[in-house]
DNA sequence: AGTGACACCCGAACGC
DNA sequence: TGCGTTCGGGTGTCAC
């Protein structure tokens, strides 16, 4: 569920608080979330430092002083809590994973039921996020690099704008989204859709995504004690999860259509085949 | 190359 | 209310 909006709001809000942090402690409660028996990974990672905060599609990286990265994938219904304590209504044994910081904050993993947090070398890292495609945001990725890598795709626009290897970043929810803003249909047909219509999609998609994480994406958790900003896009979103309410343009009821298990919401009057 | 099916996992939602 | 069952959803992989 975690998108570009949710990963990126947890970078920016991270970078601050742990960059220059050296981990004192490592509590691993699911063995499974992990890549290596739990006391290897233990060891390795006490007394490192993190360096820096990176997202690459919806992963974060935590980049530590001896070379190794933290990868994080929160797949679906992951989270990240920071702070002293962990969120009073949930227990620790809650969270798969904690990190106890050098000042006495804490960095708490929960929901991870297919997510993982992997220590993995700079090679290893880079092998596992080999066939991202790029960020919806990199400068090289302009309107017309992204038409035309769009154009040369067949089949759906959804299932398309999803495929991390197109762009990195966007699911369920925010292709439902851009497409929306876009007026295209998301079970329309790629090879159908006129030259505006792709670039309609890039400006959207770009538009989207800034909005979300400027408004905190739609993570329902709160990221610490005192957050009132993550989440804060949840009630924002125009179709998405909205079936049978009134399309925020033209008034038609929203849509929910199922392709091959996935869920598409759309308004079925404004949003169009091409 | 696209499509569909399945496995992974477990909290949430549902049904009786 | 409470217990058992089903479902969802991102990704990887495999068959067609």
């Amino acid at each position: 569920m975690p998108e570009w909006p949710e990963m990126d709001t947890y970078r920016r809000l991270l970078s601050p608080l742990v960059c220059g942090r050296t981990i004192q402690a490592v509590e691993v409660n699911r063995e499974k979330t992990i890549n290596e028996p739990v006391d290897v990974f233990q060891s390795a990672l006490t007394g490192r430092k993190i360096l820096f905060v990176e997202r690459r599609g919806k992963h974060l990286l935590f980049h530590l002083d001896d070379g190794h990265r933290l990868l994080l994938h929160l797949m679906l219904g992951g989270w990240i809590y920071y702070g002293p304590e962990s969120e009073p209504e949930r227990e620790d044994s809650r969270y798969q994973v904690i990190l106890e910081l050098d000042d006495g904050n804490r960095l708490f993993f929960g929901g991870l039921r297919l997510g993982y947090l992997h220590r993995l070398t700079a090679k290893g890292a880079q092998e596992h996020l080999k066939d991202l495609g790029p960020d919806p945001f990199d400068p090289r990725l302009t309107e017309e690099a992204f038409t035309k890598r769009l154009g040369k795709r067949r089949g759906k626009l959804k299932p398309t704008l999803v495929d991390q290897k197109l762009v990195s970043g966007i699911g369920n929810c925010y292709s439902d989204e851009i497409c929306f803003d876009a007026k295209v249909l998301p079970m329309a047909q790629i090879p159908d859709l006129s030259e505006e219509t792709k670039q309609r999609l890039y400006h959207s998609m770009r538009q989207v995504l800034e909005e979300a994480a400027a408004n905190g994406g739609y993570m329902d958790h709160k990221f610490s004690a005192d957050d009132t900003f993550v989440g804060g896009f949840d009630e924002m979103c125009r179709v998405y999860d909205r079936e049978g309410e009134d399309c925020p343009r033209c008034g038609t009821p929203i849509r929910l259509e199922h392709v091959s298990s996935r869920k598409m919401f759309f308004c079925p009057s404004c949003q169009k085949e091409q």
